[in-house]
DNA sequence: GCAAGGTC
């Protein structure tokens, strides 16, 4: 029997095709990555007996980038990237896809992509078909053995009609997603470490890691400057306008508007004031009412969701669709990225409703509305992606996180609002007229609250209505007056506004928009403030404004829908790949170099804004050149900075620096300082000069000294080394001679921190090792009054992990010790070698570095 | 250490 290999573009969308295809008969088992699953059954298919095999990838199999050579951003020039070789890497390593696809794909004999129809999706077909085609079997000759199904929504009758009508791989469309990523890739990579390193070299209270730019992230950012630049020249003015009250007959006070609303000149509105001023009563002249309806909302998509979360619930459209993503994992709601906005034709609303009717909190007014009937939803948008966001099982309230909770409840009333009544009100207008003046009040009286008894802050008409007036009735002015006013700046854009606009400019995909904007805020280029406001930073406002002077292309939100433009062209096949990327590419070369050319514009920004190097930080530990004292600069990220030699030295990213008893660097007499920082409290001692630019081929860049493979210093690993660490690959547990008196024992590659000999006053690593197991003895040393050694003892040599009396004083509980002996791969590391690789062998290596 | 796009 032939078999048939088919390939969705994620789990649930391969159980869902599999279950329409196979009527539920499928048979499932998880894939050998972990992550996907694999379907199985027996079916026809193109008029022969087959055996289907359904499975998926996770979006994305491949990632461009640059070979790595070109990863240092020491030795290359941003300028070319604009022409480095790149390469396509896995995109998610540890899922290891290529293999998975590939040895699913061993003995099939035809190929059916399912991958979701849009752009990416095609790009995702051809990204399978290169990892499966060489273990498929081999295809007769002038038979079509490649399929691509095309379908617009996961129901029965759509996903078999994409079956029975199969169709081609669309590589026009995959290409210009090729094209797409190749363009962002070198534009995104060069301007941000041109830019990066210029004025990270030269200001120190800049506060960010990576000074970025994007097609899609500094738009998005260009928004945020541009209400704030609204913001700083707006000027406010005076008006004024004219507020009447009046009251029926000693009852009720009703407050009238201005026909006219407001008047920017004092005198003129003076004089419609002096006109009327003395009118004690007048008599209503016209009442109108009619009945208003408010619109139960369309069905809920991404977007949508997002700007509820952030507008209403006060969470950012990231963590919001974490959470949506985790409530569809644990099956409470559809699928959370969609554009979609109309329910497919077959959707069960009634029963999806009816989930809901045994609610503790809204099974009251659902169980109304199922007697009252369920309205058609309001006709939407079918993008042909995935169905609306709707709830597909009851939850209550404490079986759910708080903020879990508070996302699907939202779905839940937003789903059951589009099945619902509309809101009905009856809207009234009494108007009256004072001379020449006219005046108008409004009131609502609720008719049908529909939807809004889900949506309860939508409810309209719970202010006091106004009382019942017929025309003629007499009304008696109680108060007629003159109020001055201002015209008030617009506010910091919101969340819920940015998403609006980068969704209208088509700035990132509804799966990515909330990345941009997180990526503002972890970039310190915006804050949130209350209301989820984006506030600029300075460093915002300063790029910003810098490209709006050397090239306000570079941020105009135009530029990313016109570059789309052009790679529609490709994906409809009416220009050349080649053509297209050369084209565009050439004129983002030519802007990047006058960018460069033009960047004192922008420095000049920075320069008002940020202090320079030299002025910034506090002297902290000594050069190795010039032995004056280097400058910690401490905003992100940390460094030091020598202002005499002028050079710039990396520190680990997050944690303290401190100094540490002078103590120098035996190779570059660069002071030595301590790091701590994480989570378990892990330290080290660092060679500012080696943690930047290592001295041995073993030693990685940013390694500490007890990565180090110096003979005879004291902070190297020949001499801190104690055993091999028992959790990862090639580390070694390393004493941390600055940690005393609470002693530790610290992985020199992975986080594991052992701490042993607490309150010890000394402890050291002794040259021989341990008979039992290979680690090196240690010596530890307590003052008489504070030993916690046996009999009080003031010191004892031995084993930590073998001899009684030192064991007990080593706490291992992040770091179980297999026993024995230290693990293999630990040539050329230093101390784990064991009893038979003396340290004789370790000077030998030695010497050969510095040869 | 860079981009944006998929999704886990």
């Amino acid at each position: 029997m032939r078999k048939v290999l088919m390939v969705a573009e994620k789990p649930s969308l391969a159980s869902s095709i599999s279950a329409i295809l196979s009527n539920g008969q499928a048979s499932s088992r998880k894939g050998r990555n972990g992550a996907c699953h694999v379907h199985e059954w027996n079916g026809s298919f193109r008029g022969e007996p087959v055996r289907f095999r359904m499975t998926s990838v996770c979006g994305h199999v491949m990632s461009l980038d640059f070979i790595g050579k070109y990863n240092s951003w020491e030795r290359v020039d941003p300028a070319e990237l604009f022409s480095a070789t790149t390469e396509k890497k896995e995109a998610t390593p540890k899922l290891r896809m290529p293999e998975f696809l590939a040895s699913e794909a061993v003995g099939c004999d035809y190929l059916v992509l399912w991958l979701d129809c849009d752009k990416e999706g095609e790009n995702i077909c051809f990204e399978v078909l290169a990892a499966v085609q060489s273990s498929m079997s081999r295809p007769p000759p002038d038979r079509q053995t490649i399929f691509r199904a095309r379908f617009s929504a996961i129901t029965d009758r759509d996903i078999r009609a994409a079956m029975s009508s199969l169709v081609e791989p669309d590589e026009n469309a995959a290409r210009s997603v090729d094209a797409r990523q190749e363009l962002d890739l070198r534009v995104g990579c060069a301007f941000t470490r041109f830019q990066t390193r210029l004025f990270q070299g030269k200001y120190g209270d800049l506060d960010s890691t990576l000074i970025s730019y994007g097609p899609c992230q500094t738009p998005t950012l260009g928004f945020c400057v541009e209400r704030h630049d609204q913001i700083q020249s707006f000027q406010p003015e005076q008006y004024w306008k004219l507020a009447l009250t009046c009251d029926v007959d000693g009852g009720q006070q009703i407050d009238f508007e201005w026909a006219r609303v407001r008047c920017f000149d004092k005198e003129v509105a003076s004089m419609f004031l002096n006109q009327i001023k003395d009118i004690k009563s007048t008599v209503v002249d016209s009442v109108v009412s009619k009945e208003k309806a408010k619109a139960r909302p369309q069905a809920l998509n991404t977007v949508e969701l997002m700007r509820v979360a952030s507008s209403g619930l006060n969470m950012s459209p990231h963590y919001a669709m974490q959470i949506a993503e985790r409530l569809y994992t644990q099956g409470y709601i559809s699928y959370p990225r969609t554009e979609t906005t109309q329910y497919p034709e077959n959707f069960d609303l009634l029963g999806a409703v009816r989930q809901q009717r045994d609610s503790a909190v809204w099974g009251e007014q659902v169980r109304a509305l199922l007697e009252a009937g369920l309205r058609q939803p309001r006709r939407g948008v079918d993008a042909g992606d995935h169905p609306p966001i709707t709830p597909m099982r009851l939850a209550s309230r404490h079986t759910l996180d708080d903020d879990s909770w508070r996302i699907y409840d939202y779905v839940v009333r937003h789903f059951i609002a589009t099945v619902h009544r509309d809101c009905s009100y009856l809207s009234t207008t009494v108007t009256v007229r004072l001379g020449g003046q006219q005046f108008t009040a409004t009131g609502a009286r609720l008719l049908d609250a529909g939807f809004t008894e889900l949506m309860d802050w939508l409810a309209v008409g719970r202010a006091e209505p106004l009382p019942q007036l017929a025309p003629a009735d007499l009304l008696n002015v109680s108060a007629l007056a003159l109020t001055d006013h201002y015209t008030s700046p617009p506010g910091y854009l919101t969340e819920a506004e940015l998403i609006t606009l980068m969704e209208k400019h088509g700035i990132g995909t509804d799966a990515s928009i909330p990345v941009h904007i997180n990526n503002i805020g972890l970039r310190n280029y915006v804050t949130v403030e209350a209301g989820r406001r984006l506030v600029p930073t300075t460093l915002g406002n300063t790029l910003v404004h810098g490209y709006q002077k050397i090239d306000p292309d570079l941020v105009l939100p135009t530029m990313r829908s016109a570059v789309e433009q052009q790679l529609n062209l490709i994906a409809l096949g009416k220009a050349d790949f080649h053509s297209v990327l050369t084209h565009t590419l050439n004129i983002f070369k030519q802007k990047f170099h006058f960018f460069v050319k033009n960047i004192s514009y922008m420095d000049q920004l920075f320069e008002d804004s940020f202090s320079p190097l030299a002025s910034s930080g506090k002297p902290l530990s000594r050069c190795g050149r010039c032995r004056r004292y280097m400058r910690l600069v401490e905003s992100r990220p940390q460094r030091l900075h020598c202002q005499q030699c002028g050079h710039t030295l990396a520190l680990p990213a997050d944690g303290l620096v401190r100094v540490y008893n002078e103590s120098k660097c035996p190779l570059d007499e660069f002071e030595l300082v301590v790091w701590s920082g994480g989570k378990k409290g892990r330290s080290f001692v660092l060679c500012p000069y080696c943690y930047n630019h290592p001295p041995f081929p073993d030693m990685g860049k940013g390694s500490g000294c007890n990565s180090c493979s110096h003979p005879s210093c004291r902070h190297g690993v020949s001499q801190t080394g104690v055993s091999a660490c028992s959790c990862c690959e090639r580390g070694v547990l390393t004493l941390d001679p600055s940690s005393a008196p609470r002693w530790k024992l610290v992985c020199n590659r992975c986080d594991v921190v052992v701490s042993a000999f607490d309150q010890a006053s000394l402890v050291a690593v002794m040259p021989d090792v341990c008979e039992q197991c290979g680690a090196y003895l240690v010596r530890v040393e307590y003052r008489p009054e504070k030993s916690r050694l046996p009999n009080k003892a003031a010191q004892l040599t031995g084993c930590a992990f073998c001899t009684a009396g030192l064991t007990q004083l080593v706490q291992l509980k992040h770091a179980q010790r297999s026993g024995g002996r230290p693990r293999g791969g630990q040539r050329g590391r230093g101390r784990g070698g064991g009893p038979d690789q003396p340290r004789r062998d370790k000077m030998a290596e030695l010497a050969a570095f510095f040869m």
